[in-house]
DNA sequence: GAGTGGTCTAGACCACCAT
DNA sequence: TGGTGGTCTAGACCACTCC
């Protein structure tokens, strides 16, 4: 049988080795737990420390591990579930909690001024608002108001203080939350200093757009850390899929 | 001032050319024109292969880029928008179908069997669906439906045919979507094929929960490639949110 | 065969954290 | 001060695609 294929399919070495790693970490680890550091990993599996890495990273899309510089590799818990939306009746648990940091009348993105159909000169409140979960910040939130939708606010106030006041202003319109999108991204400086991360970390976007008597009214843009965060719309979850 | 600090925050080199990079694919090329190869760029940019490639999978993964082995790395065009429910009056478009693949009565993954509270000598069925638009495969569903909720299903087809007859029964049983979740996760070999996709490849993982007379009755686990989709909920947005 | 991205190596140095 | 993960280099070879 000279033709006999010893290698079927010719998959990588890092794929293997995710495979294996991935094993290990179902039997004989817990979660929290530090793994041996990667140059003793991958002295271990005979590969280089590259090849290593490039495991863990595919791991670590996945949410099952997490890794600190200074600190270690540890074995990461289930994702946390964090409603985001569609579910009607959802009162916010008291360990889920919004955190408003800024405002801002900086023009908004190009994206975002031609979902609102706005120009640039168009002035635009911005609203930063931080999620925090079990103290865990998963996410933040930009909320963009056109100002002439709000012609009763006040202009005294400034900082999260005025953030606050808009966001009071814009619940009392009533918009109806017309469509919301998820897509894959990565967490820009700006937010991923809020969610006390580094840049580039993956991230789940929602897009959500406001309606009000019949036009766009608003935009949100809210990033979560995709590590940790699973995004569930409708009622909770009957049974938690935790692994 | 000796104290000036040149490097202000340390930004790494690769982050630093995304960020040129990015800017140049929006100013200085089009949707389908295939950039530089690899080598040439990093010598442009005065860094090693490996630092460039690092720059290239930051916007691999923020949809910007397509990279395709023999041909080269291309500027991606705008996620396309894929339904995943809520909008309860969504007629399929002609260019977004389903194509059923298969059916098994393989015993699901633990998670799955633990969701549905069944044990692991529980038959069920698993039919796999390929998600194609505008010919372009971008995703694929494993729907679990356990054995004795279908008990009228006749036992002869198999493959394909079986997989229908299974999908429509459990259609007539008008099961509730109770809840839904969306996470990042990776493609797993079996559904990587279907998609045409290379293993390991970042996926949005879409989980629904079926209901049926108070009970969680169904699962189904939809996987959709992240680079070129991007999952909407509730009505097709007003304004798309093209770059 | 020539050109592309994908994988892999063996090293180096840096930033961060604990002690 | 020593250990960790993060970054970066300069190469090599492979798999795939097109001509």
């Amino acid at each position: 049988m000279g033709t006999q294929q010893v290698h079927p399919i010719q998959e990588p070495k890092y794929w293997r080795l995710r495979t294996v790693l991935g094993r290990a970490l179902d039997s004989e680890f817990a979660v929290g737990e530090v793994l041996p550091n990667e140059r003793d990993l991958a002295a271990r599996f005979g590969v280089a420390r590259a090849t290593l890495r490039q495991a863990l990273d595919q791991l670590e899309l996945e949410g099952r591990l997490h890794r600190r510089r200074g600190i270690g590799t540890l074995v990461a818990g289930s994702r946390v579930g964090v409603p985001v939306g569609g579910g009607e009746g959802q009162e916010p648990a008291p360990h889920d909690t919004w955190h408003v940091v800024d405002h801002a009348d900086t023009t908004p993105p190009v994206k975002v001024l031609r979902a609102l159909a706005l120009t640039d000169k168009a002035p635009v409140h911005r609203v930063l608002r931080a999620r925090r979960t079990r103290g865990q910040v998963v996410g933040t939130e930009y909320l963009y108001v056109p100002a002439d939708l709000l012609p009763d606010l006040d202009a005294t106030p400034a900082g999260a203080q005025r953030a606050r006041a808009v966001l009071h202003a814009f619940w009392e319109l009533d918009a109806e939350e017309a469509s919301r999108s998820v897509e894959l991204g990565v967490a820009e400086p700006d937010v991923a200093q809020v969610m006390e991360n580094p840049p580039g970390t993956p991230v789940l976007v929602v897009t959500t757009w406001y309606r009000l008597r019949g036009r766009v009214a608003a935009l949100s843009v809210g990033t979560y850390r995709a590590d940790t965060c699973r995004l569930t719309f409708g009622e909770a979850e009957p049974v938690p899929l935790a692994s």
